[in-house]
DNA sequence: CTGAAAGCGCTAACAC
DNA sequence: GTGTTAGCGCTTTCAG
């Protein structure tokens, strides 16, 4: 009498209810949701039955108690920089939570503290309360890599260790200068020789590959690069002051950008000056942002496949998870070009 | 001997290693995190000390067994518009990570399927995976919102209930009719007299809620709103075609939109025609997205208290889970109007 | 193939 | 104030 079904339960069924109404043990149950395998055919129905009447789903936290895993995935949210190349980020998490939930996992969101790297990891770690991480922001060397493997924690990081060519942990990576060779032959293919490049400064290892990619385009073809390029910030204001620049001291035909942002500003120098983007000048953005689809003429700009990154991440994850762990090697993805307007 | 101080420990310590380090029970620890207050002062440094050195934190999974509580809050994505209203949303989540983090939770990413607004929701809150929801996507009425009740389902809606007045479930929205009112008035108070609305189709709440704004601010001051509207699909396209429209047969001076895609779209005609943005026809998009920060010259847009939003959900949600539960009226906020050049 | 017993790490209730 | 007992719901032995 205490479970009607149709009717909300007060307290969610137990596995003890489910066995109860199936008519066996407790563990026969448990082996049904588990290893159905191991349950003779009729009896498996009967349970599967008596599972659906009640509505029953495994309490998470007894079984996260008993088989120390959580099934999910920590991911940190870094202080919204208001417009940055973060941009990918929320395409990112969508295929993370979407591939992910497909394997069983969940995402578990933490907020980062800006200064330190390691906030907030230390206590979802020692707490168990997700059973790997997803590291995203090795921008700028990182430091969590080496902090998370000496705790042992499992992680899979979405960026190169570019700092430390001995690190074995696994990783997925984005071929930023395959992209930019990709934009730069591009705009070869079209007949322009004088391409210049605008991108970030050197501390930045994303960009100087961006950077490489550019320039190794236009040496294969026997082109130049000097003087064409320059590093600034990564604002509308510095690719509009670089180009207008470049435009005046290196008159190229074209520009391929480390980021849209930078491509935007060079699209605001040219409207500035009565030059057509695409037209007069060609423009090359990076990471395939919404306004590179939405202003005009439309931005052409390199697209990380990022529904491929969070699919091998978690295809990695799945190996590390694993008994006994697999690790496999770093994984290199190549993005493509989508084509607009602008060249 | 087994626990190694500095050391990583294979397995990570439990109340029981720390009572055996401090030299008192098991219980003594838990009240020492839960209800510092009962201890003795010297006896609550002696535990902490251990604590310290041992680096324990509570294992959650026994803990959420224990207190049937998980500190989670669920939020579904919804499978990814690539360019649509949902710019808003990244920004929302960031908001909402860090606001509950301060409150002591952490967001559980879900996905969700497109066709069944309930899928994901089920599992989670049958096995007790989460403690309550947040609800966003209630553009369309909310099925989930009655749903959740039904099962009793603690959450909290970013959303009024527009198709349910009686709805008694907490939920903190955006006043969109007071924001368009704000577009519509600074355009007045320029001089503007003939100002166009473009908005979406009918079926729709939060279009027509924001078609209010806009109407109620021109009727204010005995302006007609006649032949100055139009009601379309939320893409560029629909945008353009309809600010062409309106254009050639109502002579407006001003457009207010109800969402920057749709700015978007008349910044086009706009170019097309050689007017200036700004200067000739004024435009106000809604979201405040980025594309509204890096179009030129500027798109003055509605944007969204979304950290304020975050932060009274949060608040509601800790209001929900209390003992007992404290259950608000709905809150309604308003936007501000972030002025660029097209205005 | 099924059942009985034990215990994961924690906290709520009660005794001391 | 502190310690003892019990049990949250599940899965992993190990018998039958």
């Amino acid at each position: 009498m205490s479970r009607i079904p149709g009717r909300v339960p007060t307290q969610p069924p137990t596995l003890a209810d489910v066995a109860e109404l199936a008519g066996v043990s407790r563990q026969t149950v448990s082996n049904a949701v588990n290893n159905p395998d191991l349950l003779r055919a009729d009896t498996l129905v009967r349970v599967q039955e008596a599972i659906e009447q009640l509505g029953y789903s495994p309490n998470r936290a007894a079984r996260n108690l008993r088989t120390r895993a959580s099934h999910l995935i920590g991911l940190r949210m870094n202080p919204g920089q208001e417009f940055t190349a973060n941009a990918a980020m929320d395409r990112f998490v969508h295929s993370l939570v979407e591939t992910s939930g497909e394997a069983g996992y969940h995402v578990l969101l933490f907020a980062g503290s800006g200064t330190d790297p390691l906030a907030g990891y230390d206590d979802l770690l020692r707490s168990t309360a997700v059973d790997a991480f997803v590291v995203t922001d090795t921008y700028l060397g990182n430091p969590q890599a080496a902090w998370l493997r000496e705790r042992r924690a499992p992680f899979v990081a979405f960026g190169r260790p570019w700092d430390d060519a001995e690190a074995t942990h696994p990783w997925v990576d984005v071929d930023g200068a395959a992209g930019t060779e990709l934009a730069a032959r591009h705009l070869l293919d079209k007949g322009h020789e004088r391409i210049a490049w605008i991108g970030w400064r050197k501390d930045s290892w994303i960009g100087e590959d961006r950077r490489a990619g550019w320039s190794r385009a236009l040496k294969a073809r026997g082109l130049s690069t000097s003087g064409l390029a320059s590093r600034v910030e990564d604002t509308i204001h510095s690719g509009r002051e670089a180009s207008a620049v470049l435009l005046d001291e290196a008159h190229p035909s074209a520009f391929v950008c480390a980021s849209d942002t930078l491509a935007m500003g060079v699209l605001h120098t040219l409207a500035d000056r009565g030059l057509r983007a695409g037209q007069d000048v060609a423009v090359i953005g990076f990471d395939d942002s919404q306004v590179a689809q939405v202003v005009r003429p439309g931005l052409t700009s390199v697209r990380q496949p990022l529904e491929d990154v969070a699919s091998q991440i978690v295809n990695a994850l799945e190996g590390l998870l694993a008994h006994p762990p697999r690790v496999g090697p770093g994984i290199l993805l190549t993005p493509t070009l989508a084509v607009r307007g602008s060249s």
